[in-house]
DNA sequence: CGGGATCCTCGTTGATACTG
DNA sequence: CAGTATCAACGAGGATCCCG
């Protein structure tokens, strides 16, 4: 079938926008490199809920992109792992992480230009004081 | 100085949001080929309100990633382009786009398994009817 | 045509508390 | 430890109206 993302109704707009949903990134990035425990998650990904973390694992284990794995001892573990599609989406996102942080400083001039520019707002030349 | 996203209050985090966020991702693949009219991409991105749209595209332009044309005619007509930065994000978010649709069908195919697997939930082997 | 400003409303998210 | 459940609330986002 052919799917398109700019099309409103798409499944895989939904996809799309999951994958770059804000937690998913960062844990699946945490995921990259091997298995890790529900708190090991919690605590590598700063400041996630213990909701978010729970509901997100949950739609990337229904996409197929996680598996879990639970320990049946007490305390109970329960284990996380990127399947090999989860793997496939590893180097998008790692780039796109990296992307971010490369261009980070180059981001931060950016604004600091727009800010300062907009209170005079005239850009081009001679553009103030022209009619009274 | 370093960007850490994993962490709470980290702009690089904040940024990685923007870049991933669901307007953006087809905003920046709509300019990717060139030059566009305001109207152009509300077409375009389907199902977007110009609200979101304008909005979106202000972000952009404050981040450095998009430039904005005015032109001074009647009626008004306004260009978007990307910007050198803008087009060195369009490769990482046009491989996630293709990450979406190359694996929507697997995608589609666990979800399906999921859901099916979900209602009798016993996975493992003889987990049913044990205890009366 | 391209927006700016408003209003209003859902949904996502986060705290909190309870369970196995 | 690893969730599930509930509740409150903030904010993203859509619809609408108007202006240059």
């Amino acid at each position: 079938m052919l799917w398109d993302p700019f099309e409103r109704g798409c499944p895989s707009r939904l996809l799309l926008d999951r994958i770059g949903d804000r937690w998913t990134v960062l844990i699946v990035g945490a995921l990259a490199d091997g298995s890790r425990r529900f708190s090991e998650l919690a605590r590598t990904v700063d400041g996630i809920s213990q909701k978010m973390l729970t509901q997100t694992l949950r739609s990337l284990e229904r996409d197929g992109l996680v598996d879990r794995t639970v320990h049946p001892t007490v305390p109970p573990r329960v284990d996380y792992e990127l399947t090999e599609l989860g793997r496939s989406l590893t180097e998008p996102l790692a780039a796109l992480s990296r992307w971010a942080v490369t261009h980070m400083d180059a981001v931060v001039d950016a604004r600091d230009l727009y800010d300062a520019g907009l209170p005079g707002a005239a850009v081009g030349p001679q553009a103030e004081r022209s009619a009274p």
